[in-house]
RNA sequence: GGACGGUUAGCUCAGUUGGGAGAGCACCUGCCUUACAAGCAGGGGGUCGCAGGUUCGAGCCCUGCACCGUCCA
């Protein structure tokens, strides 16, 4: 139990509440799934960071998001589990250790594997300790004691699994195709690590002669270095321009090859010249087309991207400078015809930035198809996952839809080994979970394995189920999966998502999680993304040094709608310190009153006064609101309620009509009143700690609650007997009364500090309202001398102004300004004129009156009878005051 | 080329079965009022991108168009 202490500071310290509540929550092993198994259990896992460095804006949002739904189900009774892990990022991480053995003067090469990889899982746990920190800073509830990391022995082990079982189905095969080379990282890539941008590029056309001497055929080609590789022409079989010209040999220029000009139905006759060369060794399409026509695959380039031995005496020359040298070649040869501009899509590396080179290599790859069956069965089944916002849905399905084989294997030495042996003597592929000793087909010794690794996705993707144990059938896996939600960005569905639904339905004949919530970009005050380049990237560890985490939160998750990005502004930051810091002070009020008081000491039962019975109305709604909000994902909105709330009805009002009680007399009064403000309070706490953990355990602890900590309490619920839509009417009308009399005064320029008179003639049904509450509309309007009834007379030379059941005046002798007046109800007037006409002319539309449901027809009538009232005390003011 | 998102107050954005246009910030005026100047009180400000349609009624539903953005090919 902590040391609950009366009173608080004048001002709030973010770092220090939240250093020292982290540590207490970690002591008190809160955040520690699994305590009560007899609760419902609800599960999150985080997506895992890249330990290749620091968390960014967009990790703080995407984790906020996730504590606050873990923390909400955890106080809602749940055996709440957010697991913890990070991802070994194969390409960044191992670009980023590179990069650090240059600065050193060294190569991963110079090095060998094994050095190499100590080096990087150095690199792992320094970062991993920087990210664990990070976690800490943003505040985030996660069950420490069950982290993983994706190369983990379990995890590992559930990556060789995978593998084995998809390459036993037939799913996993190896092959010799086009891939996406990245020359920068020398590795292969998968179809979405490459980036397409429009580039303004060249079109280069080039005249190959005939052999026989009759002529040249014209092609074209926007990477002319890659005619050292061409193995033929073709044309469309239809093409009656070049029917007469397949089958005969053209000589390639500069390497004077002969090759042959086929026809394929492939080839588009109105693009270009209707003539294409073809190289299948580095184009998808004439891959297939010289599978198509046996044509030889000549591969003019190593893995650094620079030309080979096959290129002749280009060999040596990166691809780039190949290009323009043989362009200029072929120009002084006279091939090169014409060179046209031409805009096309140009293929980069995720990670990289380098251009994708479509190369022939040796890879892994998964057989998609069945996988993507299954995941369209599941998703148009009621089984399927459910996105939020709904449209992901859609971009999900189109993706799976279209999907093509995943190369899987990276040239790298980060991540896992593929299990896969060959054996040195018969060539035999072993694939097997437990390293192979001997050949099964030869018998020999002399196995070598696949010196490739794993996409890092591949292991990512077994993430929701890896993390719990699986293969094995672990009672955390029993328990916890299938999870409950993901939240992640829209940038990784594919990437992720995807892949965790289809491996999941595969190996654990479920979905991973029941929803996924989409989250967008956090982007720069002008909706630029941010980036290292532009250098305009926020990070949260300064906002946190600057305005506290729950600030941060707090903007981050409200500040946005599930799907759609957020920009990041400053000022918001700013607005939401603001908030906390107005809790601070309501809170710093509060505990002011409450000196002495205890947890049993506090009774709702009480006479409760008007304000008293209106906050409990409220906080029941929103109570509700909130509830419903976040099991709607609409944090933002849930947010917005509580701000809302707090500041405007809580702070406000309450706390000013509280005021009378609690400086005055009546103790009975002062005790109810204590009661209530303790609870209202307690109970926003409660609904507001998911989005600020940290302020509101510190107040939290302050207060006369019982229990250990805020992170536990109970999840607030309404209460019935706190329904009264009487205290509502009433208070409305006290607020409408105390607001006229305040906005007269301004008008006026009534001196703050001067204390006025002011009467009161109200209707039977509202008079309760301002009896009831006479010394707070004193109070809270600056007056003295207060008459109150239901037939008040209006006194000489008043100000007058028409409320919700009442007519109030304010004699201001010497200030009465009657030209003021008159304009300001002349004003009021015509606004009530137009809501009057407004209403008439929709009741008199039989239409409305006939297909409009009853209770809006009702409500428009209601509305209707009360601005024909106010206009006919406004009009009888004006009547008066002209004729004075 | 295909799909999706956006267009609402000066700025950033909410607006959920279609039923009297909202918030924060900014702006103007007055206040150190015994929780809070990171505050309090009062105030101004919008033909909801454009054009049609459905409906008694459209910011919201339908069609077309314009501009901005994203993804895919």
């Amino acid at each position: 139990m902590a040391e609950k202490k009366p009173t608080l500071p004048t001002a709030y310290h973010p770092k220090e509440a939240e250093e020292k509540w982290y540590d207490y929550w970690l002591e008190g092993g809160y955040f520690q799934a699994g305590k009560h198994p007899e609760r419902e259990p609800f599960t999150i896992v985080i997506p895992p960071p890249n330990v290749t460095g620091n968390l960014h804006i967009g990790h703080a949002l995407d984790n906020t998001i996730q504590d606050i739904l873990i923390r909400w189900k955890r106080m809602e009774g749940f055996d709440a589990l957010w697991l913890p892990g990070m991802d070994h990022a194969g390409i960044a991480t191992q670009a980023r250790v590179e990069a650090r053995l240059r600065e050193e003067g060294t190569t991963r090469h110079e090095l060998g594997r094994e050095k190499f990889l100590e080096k990087v899982w150095e690199w792992k746990e320094h970062y991993a300790q920087i990210i664990r920190n990070q976690w800490r800073k943003l505040g985030l509830s996660l069950d420490y004691s069950r982290e993983r990391f994706t190369m983990d022995e379990g995890l590992s082990e559930a990556v060789r699994q995978v593998f084995v079982r998809l390459y036993q189905k037939g799913l996993i095969y190896r092959g010799k195709y086009i891939i996406n080379w990245d020359p920068a990282a020398q590795t292969a890539l998968s179809d979405i690590e490459v980036i397409h941008k429009e580039v303004e590029g060249k079109l280069y056309h080039m005249l190959y002669p005939l052999k026989d001497g009759s002529g040249h055929i014209r092609v074209a080609t926007t990477r002319p270095e890659t005619m050292l590789g061409d193995t033929a022409v073709a044309v469309h079989p239809d093409d009656e321009r070049y029917r007469d010209l397949i089958g005969k040999t053209v000589i390639l220029p500069v390497v004077n090859r002969e090759i042959p000009i086929i026809a394929d139905h492939y080839v588009d006759p109105e693009f270009g010249s209707g003539a294409v060369k073809i190289t299948p060794a580095h184009d998808p399409n004439d891959f297939e087309m010289g599978l198509r026509h046996n044509l030889p695959q000549i591969l003019v380039m190593d893995e650094t991207g620079r030309m080979n031995t096959k290129a002749g005496p280009y060999k040596g020359l990166d691809r780039f400078k190949c290009r323009k040298q043989i362009v200029k070649d072929l120009q002084e040869a006279g091939v090169l015809i014409e060179i046209e501009n031409h805009t096309h899509s140009v293929g980069h590396s995720e990670r990289s930035g380098a251009v994708v080179e479509p190369y022939l290599s040796t890879q892994w790859f998964v057989r998609m198809k069945p996988l993507a069956e299954q995941a369209i069965r599941n998703a148009q089944s009621d089984q399927g996952v459910k996105f939020v916002p709904e449209r992901f849905e859609k971009i999900y399905l189109h993706w799976i839809e279209n999907i093509r084989d995943w190369c899987i294997s990276r040239q790298l030495w980060w991540g896992h080994r593929i299990p896969a042996w060959y054996c040195e003597k018969c060539g035999e592929v072993i694939v097997a979970t437990e390293n192979p000793t001997e050949c099964p087909k030869c018998g020999c010794c002399d196995l070598k394995q696949d010196e490739d690794v794993l996409d890092t996705w591949f292991s990512s993707g077994l993430w929701p189920f890896s993390t719990l144990g699986w293969p094995e059938e672990t009672e955390s896996f029993k328990r916890y999966y299938p999870t409950d939600v993901l939240v992640t960005g829209y940038d990784i569905i594919y990437f992720w998502v995807a892949r965790m639904i289809f491996t999941a339905l595969e190996f654990t004949d479920t979905k991973p999680f029941q929803d996924v919530l989409i989250h967008g970009l956090v982007r720069d005050s002008e909706g630029r993304k941010m980036s290292k380049s532009l250098g305009n990237g926020v990070d949260p560890m300064e906002v946190i040094d600057q305005y506290g985490a729950d600030a941060m939160r707090f903007m981050l998750s409200t500040g946005s709608t599930p799907g759609n990005d957020v920009r990041f502004h400053w000022e918001r930051v700013e607005a939401a310190r603001n908030f906390a810091n107005k809790i601070w002070n309501a809170s710093r009020f509060a505990l002011m009153h409450l000196e002495g008081v205890k947890a049993q000491d506090i009774s709702l039962e009480g006479p409760l006064s008007t304000a008293d019975r209106w906050i409990l109305h409220r906080l029941n709604e929103t109570v509700e609101h909130v509830t419903s909000r976040l099991s709607r994902y609409d944090l933002g909105d849930a947010g917005q309620v509580l701000y809302h709330f707090i500041w405007n009805e809580l702070c406000d009002w309450y706390i000013e009509f509280a005021k009378l009680p609690l400086y005055g007399e009546d103790e009975a009064a002062k005790q109810s009143t204590r009661s209530v403000l303790a609870y209202v309070l307690d109970q926003s706490l409660r609904l507001l700690h998911p989005f600020m953990p940290f302020i509101t355990e510190e107040i939290w602890q302050h207060l006369p609650v019982e229990g250990d900590s805020i992170t536990i309490a109970k999840w607030p619920s309404s209460r019935a007997a706190f329904a009264d839509s009487k205290a509502v009417h009433d208070m409305e009308v006290l607020i409408e009364t105390i607001r006229s009399v305040r906005n007269i005064r301004a008008e006026m320029d009534v001196p703050p500090k001067k204390q006025i008179d002011l009467l009161i003639r109200s209707d039977n049904e509202t008079l309760s309202a301002f009896q009831d509450n006479e010394a707070a509309i004193c109070r809270l309007c600056g007056v003295n001398r207060l008459q109150v009834g239901p037939s008040i007379d209006r006194p000489d030379r008043s100000m007058t102004a028409v409320v919700t059941g009442a007519e109030i005046f304010l004699p201001l002798e010497g200030l009465i300004d009657i030209d003021q007046t008159i304009s300001r109800l002349e004003g009021e007037l015509k606004k009530l004129d137009k809501e009057v006409e407004r209403v008439e002319k929709k009741l008199a539309n039989q239409g409305f009156i006939q297909k409009a449901p009853a209770h809006i027809v009702d409500e428009e009538r209601k509305k209707g009878q009360e601005y024909r009232d106010k206009r006919e005390k406004v009009r009888n003011r004006l009547k008066e005051l002209k004729g004075e």
